[in-house]
DNA sequence: GATGAATGAGCCTTCATTCAT
DNA sequence: TATGAATGAAGGCTCATTCAT
């Protein structure tokens, strides 16, 4: 549904198509979202974005299934903590710590991952592409705790599933709201200003990464007393 | 902006036009859904929907600031809620059960309700709205943290806004997620056919409560190695 | 379309439909009228304004028709000028003031008058009626007219027609502005606030009255340089 | 509000839309016109419409207040108005003539202008707008008769608002009607057929102007025996 | 006779998509 | 390839009229 041509086209131009989706759609809902507002900010005609997707719904399966994934993929990977096989929680920190440097990096981009499988589910013309989505980060998470418990870093006779549901979240939306309180403004104001989030030293983010995983490590650790 | 004709209603056309409103604000963004779709599901025709409320907007409002607020109300009080002055995990466990409850009682609505913020947010058109319910829920979860660290329940040196803005996640669509888990089935499915939620027994519903709970009460608990 | 129900009203509920329709119809055009605005005025049900006339056009024509056709004779008569048959430019003076007097006692009537035939005319559905009553209204100035010329009131060469045409507008809306200028306010204010009029005393009325009249005797007077 | 679509129409299809636009505001109300009409007449789609102009009433707005003032200037202009300083009578008589010309020329403009200031004042919506016209138009009139008065060509004593209420209605709508009754034809058929006013020759045109100024004229002028 | 809920045609406007230039 | 005018299917809402109570 991307067609060749957009891939054709010079990378600033691309990117000011990009930006333009992902401010559209990260302020709208899908349905509420136009493209006659995105073809504005990218300043291109109309007829070009049919050039470059077969259509709105097209263009927004890009933006987050391929560009989005990549852009986090790459994000995660320029920070790279390649040493050997680790435990249940720095795998966890890892992707915490990835999470909110995504987040810090791309505030808008990560705003509209946040809410992709809400719109996806949402609507209809998008909705099975959902399911799939969210069972994959579902049983990535599963697995990993699944392994974390036969290694004894979460106590037995937890419910995975249901810790699982809650890391998803965490991982997820609260990330946004918890970096937004931390630079002492709301999601709305961090999304409109991201320059806030460059004030956050390396230091911080990995604090605050740990405040998140803690709670969950904590929570879900062997305990004496615990059913 | 809900007009006496609505209370006039026989009961039987009330509920189907609730039921119509609940379904397609459920399954689409407010700017998606649509008064075509829900009058004709309600079984009524467009002159009369604007006949018992002032418009879309107007039945949105009502719909999650009165209607969901007065059914959660009755779902929570059915349960009798005894005793003293609870500690703040007796009365998060409480606040989670009542929300477990209310969620197995009337999945669709709360499903509704768990998305109410961020439609709110995103409709310019009702964006107050939800900064000044979003603030509330928050200081409720944030007063309540403070008296348990206050008492020692929780440790010194968490980050209670952290930890509320998880727990108001857990909270709320959390919740209906882990409770689809529990009955083995879907999001989806769960609200296609809410039977299945009538299957969960009393009991059961009070250890799933605990599950959620326990995470967080251990994962804040005071611990020796704790920062 | 009046129906037999209306004429059996009490006299204080009649006159309050007839009061609100006239407010609504003076206040906008037809087409932008409502009946619900009619109703909700006069304190009835939307079903009993049925009971009573046709519908929306049938109220209209039976208020402009016959009900102001009513009132503005009564409104002459009440101050009758009995005596013998009078010159053109008296006749013409008693119309002014009559038509002056109708509209410092109905303001509302009279705007809603001054408004009749061009409502008329724009509103198909009530086209035919305006051509009928235009023809009446110019025909009667046009005798008057000649029978003035014959009497060597108006100078020979006069075209009757057009003078006939410019004294029907100053008898119509033209009469409604002076009134307000005189009275020193807008035509909106006038309408708002018909207690206004009743400070003009009969004297200055009359004056008001011949300051128009004398504009078109004196314009139309036999003259030796005249053509 | 006009964008500049419109402006790169073709002449024969932008002329298209500006007739029925003349025509439908023309035959009624604004409230009462409608844009499927005026697209359907046009020969257009209802959304090109909206890529011309912002709505109904910007459509409304630029028809009266750019395009037919522009056009009035035009077919005054056309007829050069030549020689130095003119006496009051001078220039109400070319202003009179002018008036009738245009009227000649675009009968269902000039009718549609002298509708103008009623429907303005009608729409909420315009209302604004309405005062200040209605003003600025009284004030020329009023400025004109002053400085008459002030060269001994009106006589003292007169009361030159309502002299100026009067003249402002034969100006604008009596005039069409005059021409109308000069033509043989009524004021539908004048405009239903333009064509019979191109029967009127330049001579007649100006007698026609003369007719009415004459009225004022003498109606106005210093008598002996006047109050 | 009085009421007001019910109806549905019709209004203005938006927007994804197509297509001639 | 790029453009932007053209389209028409909806969408939210209004309102004259009907009709069961």
């Amino acid at each position: 549904m991307v067609k060749s041509t957009f891939h054709n086209l010079s990378p600033a131009k691309r990117q000011r198509i990009i930006d333009a989706a992902i401010d559209e759609f990260g302020a709208r809902s899908y349905g509420t979202a136009t493209v006659d507002r995105i073809v504005a900010a990218a300043g291109i005609s109309k007829g070009s974005l049919y050039q470059y997707f077969g259509g709105k719904a097209a263009l927004y399966r890009w933006l987050l299934l391929e560009y989005m994934t990549e852009r986090k993929m790459a994000a995660i990977e320029s920070h790279t903590a390649p040493q050997g096989p680790l435990g249940v929680w720095e795998t966890l920190e890892q992707a915490f710590l990835a999470g909110v440097r995504f987040t810090a990096s791309e505030p808008k981009l990560a705003r509209l991952g946040a809410r992709f499988l809400r719109d996806l589910e949402l609507e209809p013309e998008l909705a099975q592409i959902a399911q799939v989505h969210r069972k994959n980060s579902h049983q990535w998470l599963l697995d990993l705790l699944q392994r974390g418990q036969a290694h004894g870093e979460l106590r037995a006779g937890l419910d995975l599933d249901t810790v699982a549901i809650l890391l998803a979240q965490a991982l997820g939306e609260g990330m946004l709201e918890v970096l937004a309180g931390r630079c002492g403004v709301g999601l709305s104001e961090l999304l409109d200003d991201p320059s806030v989030t460059n004030a956050l030293g390396q230091q911080e983010v990995l604090e605050l990464a740990r405040k998140v995983t803690a709670i969950f490590r904590f929570g879900t650790a062997p305990r004496e007393d615990a059913p």
